[in-house]
DNA sequence: TCTGGGGTCCTAGGACCC
DNA sequence: TCTGGGGTCCTAGGACCC
């Protein structure tokens, strides 16, 4: 039975390393990507800072406000996501080649099995810097990559060695390069599971080992449970699998907090077009329509309503998100700071049918 | 004086069907 | 008086990731 060999690539601070390449004399400076929105008086937050910034404490998720007077001649930039998924659509071609199952996880990531492409760990080297130059030839920008038997592992391996760097951890390797590990490094580990970690004394990935299978599913569920167990040993035995993608959305604030329906439904207006459009894009069509709300104190409420029939109707989508947010309105006194629509239920469109699905 | 936007996966209860 | 068990779909929410 050959051996699995999965890469995992990962753009260097993608967005901002294609601000600076765009415009070299950012080169040094602290360069910070900025998501703004429509809400007045709120300069937005980070998306990516390049590591000038990362260094004065700045970091993806933070708001520009505070950015500011922790890098106050930092460099901020609102982010061009289209542009940047053009960049992005480019690399993945480029490394298509490479691989036997290419799986995008996002804009700046992906994972590679390369179990046919190369012969075994020994030529792993040069197999892994001919795609770094590949990616450096073909956009001018530079990647980390990380080599292991499965996608924990290099997922894990992709971030030891970042910016510009490559670490590859054979099978051999695998035990003593897990049990290193702090449990935060386990995908999958967030900020809820390490409290609750800590709580039972865990903050290794030695430590993880001790509790058995039985005690992690009753704390944490089957999922999370299995989850923890086999990371703690370094096991994954999920495959690279191209992605389809599940649900297409849109979210954006409102200029302020409000209830004001007109307001709200004519910013519904304009998500659903959006999402309409990326529908058609793709030749989708959905059967859910979801309106997602954050509320004034950032907690998220959904509603969703499931079609008898899917549709790629536009009116369709617009109607329905309309309709759930008039009965949230209803069952809820509070105000809303930002609105989403998503499309789920996605199939690939039958070609001519239209309203008459619904 | 605040805190963006786009996703995936899992869980859990109820409806409904065989 | 007692009334199984399994599967799928729908809705809602939570955790996590970039």
């Amino acid at each position: 039975m050959a051996q699995h060999i999965i890469l995992h690539l990962d753009m260097d601070y993608f967005y901002a390393q294609i601000e600076e390449r765009d415009n070299p004399t950012l080169k040094g400076k602290p360069v910070v990507v900025c998501m703004v929105s429509a809400r007045e008086g709120s300069l937005g937050a980070i998306a990516t800072c390049n590591y000038e910034a990362r260094k004065l404490g700045l970091h993806a998720g933070m708001p520009c406000f505070l950015a500011k007077t922790k890098a106050p001649h930092g460099v901020y930039i609102p982010a061009r996501r289209e542009y940047y998924t053009m960049v992005s659509d480019s690399i993945m071609e480029a490394l298509r080649g490479y691989a036997d199952t290419l799986e995008q996880v996002s804009v700046d990531e992906a994972y590679m099995d390369v179990s046919t492409k190369v012969s075994g760990y020994e030529g792993l080297i040069e197999y892994v810097k001919a795609i770094k130059d590949s990616v450096l030839k073909r956009e001018n920008l530079t990647c980390s990559i990380g080599a292991g038997p499965n996608k924990l592992i290099a997922k894990m391996a992709s971030k030891v060695n970042k910016p510009d760097g490559y670490k590859i951890i054979p099978p051999a390797e695998v035990d003593s390069f897990i049990i290193s590990q702090p449990v935060s490094k386990i995908l999958g580990v967030g900020e809820k599971t390490q409290e609750k970690l800590a709580e039972l004394g865990i903050r290794t990935v030695a430590d993880l080992r001790n509790l058995n299978r039985d005690e992690l599913t009753r704390e944490f569920g089957q999922g999370r449970g299995k989850l923890l167990y086999e990371s703690a040993r370094g096991e994954d035995e999920s495959q690279v699998v191209e992605r389809v993608k599940e649900q297409y959305g849109r979210l954006a604030s409102l200029k302020r907090d409000s209830r004001d329906t007109e307001e709200m439904n004519a910013l519904i207006d304009s998500l659903t077009s959006d999402v309409h459009s990326r529908l058609l894009k793709n030749n989708m069509a959905y059967k859910t329509v979801s309106t997602t709300f954050v509320l004034e104190n950032m907690e998220t409420k959904t509603k969703s309503r499931t079609l008898q029939a899917k549709t790629q109707n536009l009116d369709v989508l617009r109607t329905t998100a309309k309709g759930l947010l008039r009965e949230f309105l209803a069952e809820n006194p509070t105000l809303i700071r930002r609105l989403g629509v998503t499309a789920s239920g996605l199939a690939p469109s039958a070609g001519q049918k239209s309203i008459t699905d619904y």
